[in-house]
RNA sequence: GCCUUCGUAGCUCAGUUGGAAGAGCGACGCAUUCGUAAUGCGUAGGUCGUCGGUUCGAAUCCGACCGAAGGCUCCA
């Protein structure tokens, strides 16, 4: 007979994060209890607890529907309501190969346990293979709710069955669910593909072609500062920009390397005669043929070329979404030709112009993963260690001196070298790739860059890659949630409505956009027949920073009644003092008005 | 790519058992000339995603395709 091996725990004395990890994973248990009610041919895969719930997948006879939730919902609550017991117990590979013997996924997970590691956790009727983590009884699971049904691969691969799983949300009291669900409902508005037809940024058409996000003229405007932004940022650090085109041919891939390891994402070739063209997907390759249309001396490094390159990447069609993930993309992409010695300074200017820019941006929910080989296995990563290892130290030391803090990720790394990338979340949780900054040094070598040292001879240069924004769109969608659409001054596509009261103000309101125009910003006049209310709300709901009144009382004075976006009046300002005010306000590109 | 769900006007959506395609917002026109978040009246706008099938008859049922959303990471 197993031993009960899990003693009771005072939910009260857990730090809040452990609790809810054992609530989470407990209520797993219980779904499962419930499918296998429901269909007792279930068979079980994992059920951990998540960020705002909980899983569990399933190999099923039958798809599952909205009804089935409903159900397992209302068995999950009279499992609850039984107060049943959570017992763990160790037993042994035998007792568990025989338990399990009809459930493929517990055998697989089986496999993977050292003998006397062996546990399982019994509920009322219900038996599960687990590692433990429980609250004492069913009776301790607070409020939950069964969210969604999805399909997941066993274990994360697609060369595995293919499983459904039901995701459950679950916190301490019902008004953190509430809550959590208020959230998400307010961050579906934020959802910058919804922001993003509201405010005629972008749009996507069936007939274009999936992931290739068309942009409006408020949307390319907003690109546009983007862009200029970074030029400027980086004209002033000594980058010189570049151009190398669309297309590229597919045999400078293979000398590169990218074509063995990135075949998948890229589209297919066009083949003319005997030579295939690919639509260029990264720049690195055409970078470093620049490089080598000059003779280059050890005096000319660092070398710093910049593009902002339109790249064309084939991503699985099920992992486009909006702005974030397309096919056709713009990086601010950077490659830096520098000695060896040079990488650490050349990696830290990198890195304060990605700070620069997420600060000027006001982005702070961003986490950094330095991305480190696999040492030992080789595998996909090129076989160099020495140069692994200096490449490794430079960027670790140049990390800690910039002060941020950052989470080395094993086994991450590109195949030609570390990186350090900056990964952000959107509305929903999700986490995107924004800023990269990675070495190189096997590029360089395999096409042929070479320098002349101080010493006569030929060298081969480090590259570092880097990307300030990564790619515009998806760091656009990233900005449009963070903002709620309402872009600060600098970035908004229209900067000021002026809002005549009635026709006879048209001419002056006229004037007042002319003057503005004048002074080099993006404005607006509401000559709609439409009441003063009606303009500001429309206004109000395209985010634009300022509107500007002008009845009888500014054209006779020459100002203008200023509403700031945020619902402050600023009453009637004269047109030149208004003009400075923004002037200011643009040239630090002030987050707020 | 795969799983689930979805696709009706520019947008958000309604459309009963298969029996004459609807609303609000937006657009346009006319009237109104208004002081800080929606003036009134009217008009236009749809191959019901596409193609095929079942049927006397299809937005509705079936199939294929196209597209979109969520998931395929958080290790029993």
């Amino acid at each position: 007979m197993p031993e009960p091996i899990e003693s009771h725990v005072d939910l009260a004395d857990l730090q809040q994060e452990e609790r809810l990890a054992r609530m989470r994973h407990s209520a797993a248990h219980v779904l499962a209890e419930a499918m296998v009610e429901l269909m007792p041919e279930a068979e079980l895969g994992i059920g951990p607890p998540t960020a705002t719930g909980f899983y569990y997948d399933f190999r099923l006879p039958r798809p599952l529907t909205q009804e089935d939730l409903t159900w397992l919902r209302r068995r999950m609550r009279k499992s609850i309501g039984r107060r049943l017991p959570f017992q763990m117990e160790a037993i042994t590979r035998g007792e568990a190969e025989g338990r399990w013997s009809d459930q493929p996924f517990k055998l697989d997970l089986l496999a993977d346990l050292e003998d006397g590691a062996i546990t399982q956790c019994t509920h009322g009727q219900f038996t599960d293979l687990c590692r433990g983590g429980h609250v004492n009884h069913t009776g301790e699971i607070p409020a939950f709710k069964l969210m969604s049904i999805a399909g997941a691969y066993w274990r994360g691969d697609e060369a595995n069955p293919q499983l459904q799983r039901v995701y459950g949300a679950l916190f301490e009291t019902a008004e953190e669910l509430e809550a959590y669900e208020r959230q998400l409902e307010e961050a579906r508005k934020r959802d910058h593909r919804r922001v993003g037809r509201e405010l005629g940024l972008f749009t996507f058409s069936d007939v274009v072609g999936q992931g290739i996000p068309l942009f409006l003229p408020k949307g390319e405007t907003v690109r546009h500062l983007m862009e200029s932004y970074v030029r400027e940022m980086q004209e002033r650090t000594g980058h010189q920009h570049v151009w190398t085109g669309n297309v590229v041919k597919g045999q400078l891939y293979e000398r590169s390397g990218h074509r063995e390891h990135y075949a998948d994402a890229m589209f297919p070739p066009m083949v003319d005669g005997d030579t295939e063209f690919l639509l260029k997907p990264m720049n690195c390759p055409s970078h470093m043929m620049l490089f080598n249309a000059e003779p280059h001396s050890y005096r000319d490094l660092p070398l710093r070329y910049a593009e902002f390159a339109t790249l064309y990447r084939y991503e699985k069609s099920g992992e486009l979404s909006g702005l974030t993930r397309v096919r056709a993309l713009t990086q601010d992409d950077g490659h830096i030709f520098c000695t060896p010695d040079q990488i650490q300074d050349e990696f830290a200017l990198a890195l304060s112009l990605v700070q620069e820019a997420l600060e000027t941006y006001g982005f702070s929910d961003y986490r950094i993963a330095l991305s480190l080989p696999d040492t030992g296995t080789g595998g996909k990563f090129v076989d160099a260690p020495e140069l692994w290892e200096e490449a490794v130290n430079a960027l670790r030391s140049a990390m800690e001196t910039s002060g941020l803090e950052f989470n080395e990720e094993v086994g991450e790394a590109a195949f030609y070298g570390p990186k350090a990338d900056f990964i952000a979340k959107d509305v929903l949780g999700r986490e995107w790739q924004l800023s990269t900054i990675q070495v190189d040094f096997i590029q360089p070598g395999r096409l042929g860059c070479v320098y002349t040292g101080e010493d006569g001879k030929e060298h081969t240069p480090i590259l570092l890659h880097r990307a300030v924004t990564g790619a515009t769109e998806r760091f656009m969608g990233v900005l449009i949630e963070h903002f709620g659409g309402a872009f600060p001054l600098w970035l908004a596509p229209v900067q000021a409505t002026v809002i005549p009261i009635a026709d006879r103000h048209q001419p002056y309101a006229d004037e007042v956009a002319a003057t503005l125009r004048e002074a080099g910003f993006r404005v607006e006049v509401d000559a709609r027949s439409e009441r003063m209310n009606a303009k500001i709300r429309h206004a109000q709901m395209q985010k634009v920073p300022y509107m500007l009144v002008a009845g009888d009382r500014e054209a006779e004075a020459g100002t203008v009644a200023v509403r700031v976006r945020t619902g402050e009046d600023l009453g009637a300002i004269p047109l030149a003092d208004f003009i400075a005010r923004i002037e200011g306000e643009r040239e630090t590109k002030a987050l707020a008005p």
